[in-house]
DNA sequence: GTCTATATGGGGATAGAC
DNA sequence: GTCTATCCCCATATAGAC
């Protein structure tokens, strides 16, 4: 995975019942519905009841799949961490050039993030929420690390295994990538002006690219 | 101020009372206190009642000069708009230079960031809650504004008057600044590690400078 | 595993004395 | 302008039948 890895304690007490296939499908239920709510009505107006209602569950339904609000929220965090990759995949051409790739990946990611707004919002609620959290932090740097992982395997292959040389490269490029894409995302919130955005994402990419030149002159330069 | 100008309505009924001598201070010490248990704890675990003990008042005092918590914490954000341009002036160095400036005022942005944590979390918290509350989304996009406006006269002036050009150039230069350091403090809040943090901060100062290079040629070269 | 019903506490907000 | 005391709702969580 990562350097600062993780000690990733299982997530306190989910309260994992039977595992029947109905229990399962119930779960998933009740973690798109507190999404669901929370995409539409952000974190201060998040009720318990009305994840429930979103879900089609009844609220004592909710207690026996989660013990507390708390972990189902961190547990919905998990869930998006998971989606993520998934997402991605669906629109992105695939240059063999990683200097290509670059401009793909943040083209797509932002694609992405401006068709799934509110998605985005909800996440960056849950990642605070987390890092507000006792004992949740970790959560909140293993979502991150595992955005810069994967974008560091998509950087160089399919998702194949990376050489040394590579890993280090591309987890400098994919932090800052990351980065730019963040601030891009609260910027694009706060001033919906898309058009304005528009130029910051040209400018990542050919920072981005620029980041990736000089990363490899100064390691001996030899393509993807 | 900016193109995409903001209708900015005064806040609907933060009800201003008699404005007394001490009116003003206790309604300054409510927005401090809110701000102080919003840091120390986050939105999460924010209610009325921390507040008015962390002002030093009574929870009817607070309604007193707030009729609301929604108000009181709109208030705490326009209250840290107006604080950042005193913040940063404090320990930047002036080159004459706009290049070297922009060096100088992202690291002096970092630098503040890092010595204020806990409050650069809460002022994101307040942006969120901003944009998720009906007929305040203004505010996050003043907010934003105001801290474009700001960069964008430190880049090349001491504060005076710009021209057209420089307008042009600097609002780009700003956002992308902005864009990079909101992504740098959710990353650094997520990893908390600041070593690779401090690698995408060399990232962000070249490739700003880049930036600068660029539009100015794409205009008809000419120094600060 | 899912429900109805309920316990329990804490939250925002107000009344009215001083 | 600030306080004490209180209202009342709604939130999380549980008990226990089905």
């Amino acid at each position: 995975m990562d350097d600062n890895d993780q000690p990733a304690p299982p997530l306190p007490s989910t309260r994992t019942p039977g595992a029947t296939r109905k229990g399962v499908e119930t779960r998933a239920r009740i973690i798109r519905g507190a999404l669901e709510a929370l995409e539409s009505g952000g974190m201060e107006t998040l009720t318990t009841r009305k994840i429930a209602a979103s879900a089609g569950v009844k609220l004592a339904t909710l207690h026996y799949y989660f013990d507390s609000k708390e972990n189902l929220l961190l547990a919905v965090l998990e869930d998006l961490i998971a989606d993520m990759a998934e997402a991605y995949r669906q629109d992105m051409s695939m240059p063999s050039d990683p200097e290509e790739r670059i401009e793909a990946l943040i083209r797509s990611m932002w694609r992405y993030v401006q068709r799934t707004r509110n998605k985005q919002l909800a996440q960056t609620e849950l990642t605070l929420y987390a890092l507000r959290t006792q004992g949740a932090e970790w959560l909140a740097a293993r979502q991150y690390n595992a955005y810069i992982d994967f974008y560091c395997r998509l950087v160089f292959h399919g998702m194949g295994e990376l050489t040394e040389e590579q890993r280090k490269i591309g987890t400098a490029i994919a932090r800052f990538m990351l980065i730019g894409i963040d601030g891009l995302i609260l910027q694009n919130f706060a001033l919906h002006n898309n058009g304005d955005t528009n130029e910051g994402v040209e400018t990542l990419v050919i920072a981005t690219r620029d980041l990736l030149h000089r990363l490899r002159s100064e390691a001996g330069i030899q393509p993807g």
